[in-house]
DNA sequence: TGCCAGGCCCTCTTTAGGGCCTT
């Protein structure tokens, strides 16, 4: 069997909820939440509150629902961090701003002592919007959620509720890539490579970004099979 | 609350400015 017609790709859909607006500026994770999707549908989920005793302002205790008291008796972050490596190892991630949750993805990983792994390859879920749906009034979540409709997932700015919406989001996403690039793409199924190709192509090149995507694809294809 | 940071994209321009998106 090739890997082309496995059609067992599962990703990680990964949302932070954090104290700040990056690592950088002193900014810690508070939860973390990832669920699994695979065959076009979430398969597995993981969600947990982390202590890292980073102090969280009253807005954002305001935004997300999670207080200084409830991180008070919240898992050690290194704990959680490495458990969540283990949840997600060998799985692409997707991202609504990736570039958001990769810089603490990254930061939380490296204080935990988790190695990298190769296969965390960030695909954005925002990148993708912009490319996909420019009559969308925007491209924030809760506006792409309410404009396709996708299914009620909790509380807005919890890390499982966002994370799960992102992963409906990607589903929608990848109906629309097949819908839309069906002559190019053929039997290939739309998986990370494709979601990966469209969100680093401009808007204008993305007919021919899938077409360059697929015509690849065959190639490596027609080799595995003549191997 | 509002826009502190960072990364990315678009537009206009070819290096820079402005906007979006995340907490």
């Amino acid at each position: 069997m090739s890997v082309f017609s496995k059609g067992v790709e599962t990703v990680a859909v990964i949302d932070f909820e954090t104290s700040g607006l990056g690592p950088g500026s002193g900014g810690r994770a508070t939860e973390i939440a990832a669920v699994l999707v695979r065959g076009g549908q979430i398969v597995d989920r993981f969600q947990s509150l982390m202590h890292t005793g980073v102090w969280v302002p009253p807005f954002i205790e305001q935004l997300t629902g999670i207080s200084n008291a409830m991180l008070d008796d919240a898992p050690p972050a290194a704990e959680v961090m490495r458990e969540l490596a283990q949840f997600t190892r060998g799985c692409p991630l997707v991202a609504h701003n990736a570039s958001f949750d990769r810089g603490f993805w990254q930061a939380e990983m490296a204080w935990a002592g988790c190695e990298p792994d190769p296969a965390h390859e960030f695909v954005c879920t925002v990148l993708l919007a912009r490319r996909l749906y420019a009559d969308a009034p925007n491209c924030k979540l809760g506006t792409l959620a309410r404009h396709f409709q996708l299914p009620d997932s909790g509380r807005a700015h919890r890390a499982l509720a966002d994370a799960s919406t992102t992963a409906h989001l990607l589903l929608r996403m990848k109906q629309d890539v097949a819908e839309r690039f069906a002559a190019d793409l053929g039997p290939l199924a739309v998986d990370h490579a494709v979601l990966s190709c469209l969100q680093r192509s401009s808007k204008t090149a993305l007919k021919r970004a899938v077409q360059a995507h697929a015509k690849a694809r065959l190639g490596a294809q027609a080799l595995l099979l003549s191997a």
